[in-house]
DNA sequence: GACAGCCAACCACAATTGTAGTAGCTTCAA
DNA sequence: TTGAAGCTACTACAATTGTGGTTGGCTGTC
């Protein structure tokens, strides 16, 4: 069951995570010159991140160019996502619903969002329903879907 | 307009500012005792961190009973909670619905509470159009209310 | 085959965070 | 009035995080 391991990232880390996934694979210089110019540490500094990360197990080496060493992602944007909600949850008492309810409180969530996002999930809800019946003598229901089956790419 | 001094709190001091805001005030050693056991750290180490927090400027020292100052919160859960939505919403991309999305894709929403939620709202927002109405000559509507201050003796 | 330009490996170091000990006041109760 | 108990104010220190320098090894190019 592909359990992946549970890295905790640091701001940074996540910051060097973030180019590694929009790059997909790279090396060191590469992902240094996928962040944004304002903030973008000394090659050294993210070579070090890099170094880290795969020592956490977030990254690997997958092969190497000339004498340059590409790294890609092993845990993936929705895994480290995940965590950094549960944290977040973890303050909230656990409750999404406080979290929702204060996104809306504070105006970064309208009552608009909702309804949309609602029918947005009510269809692919139904969706799920059928697929489910469709396939009865197959595997148990997939409670927690893997990575990329939708459409509408992450930015 | 009371404008909040926007501080960053570290995971124990979130923990500690938790143990402040459920007590309304207190010493040092209620604080530390308002911590649940698991991870109720040394006096010295709460002391400390409470310290952190004073020149953070998240809590304050208010009065002084027999020889214990008694704390309270300057930032309000409220205030803090949103720091780490903001923060949060940034790795995001400054997108609530995609958190939405990544909570009612994991199971951790469910289309029930949304709904559930969206009727509260539409319930809150109709109230506040007709309170916004009735008060247009007055202050605006108090956006962020005070936390409960209550008293309780140092021992 | 020597050199310029890159890269990998290490190493260093300051800032922040978590954790706690100690010394010496204050108080309250006997 | 004297001690014990509790508190404050400091101090210490290890772990984590952010940041980047240095050295020496490849590589492709005249």
């Amino acid at each position: 069951m592909a359990k992946e391991k549970q890295v905790k990232l640091t701001r940074l880390e996540l910051e060097i995570m973030g180019a590694v996934w929009a790059l997909g694979s790279g090396s060191v210089r590469e992902i240094q010159e996928q962040l944004p110019e304002r903030k973008r540490p000394a090659y050294t500094t993210v070579q070090t991140i890099i170094y880290r990360l795969e020592e956490k197990g977030a990254v690997r080496r997958v092969k190497k160019i000339g004498n340059a060493h590409i790294f890609e992602a092993v845990v993936t944007r929705k895994a480290a996502h995940n965590r950094l909600i549960d944290e977040l949850l973890n303050v909230f008492g656990g409750s999404p619903r406080l979290l929702m309810a204060q996104l809306v409180e504070t105006g970064q969530l309208t009552l608009h969002d909702i309804r949309d996002l609602e029918s947005t999930l009510a269809k692919l809800e139904a969706d799920r329903i059928v697929k489910l019946r469709d396939s009865r003598q197959k595997k148990p229901a997939p409670g927690d879907r893997k990575e990329g089956k939708r459409q509408g790419g992450a930015r």
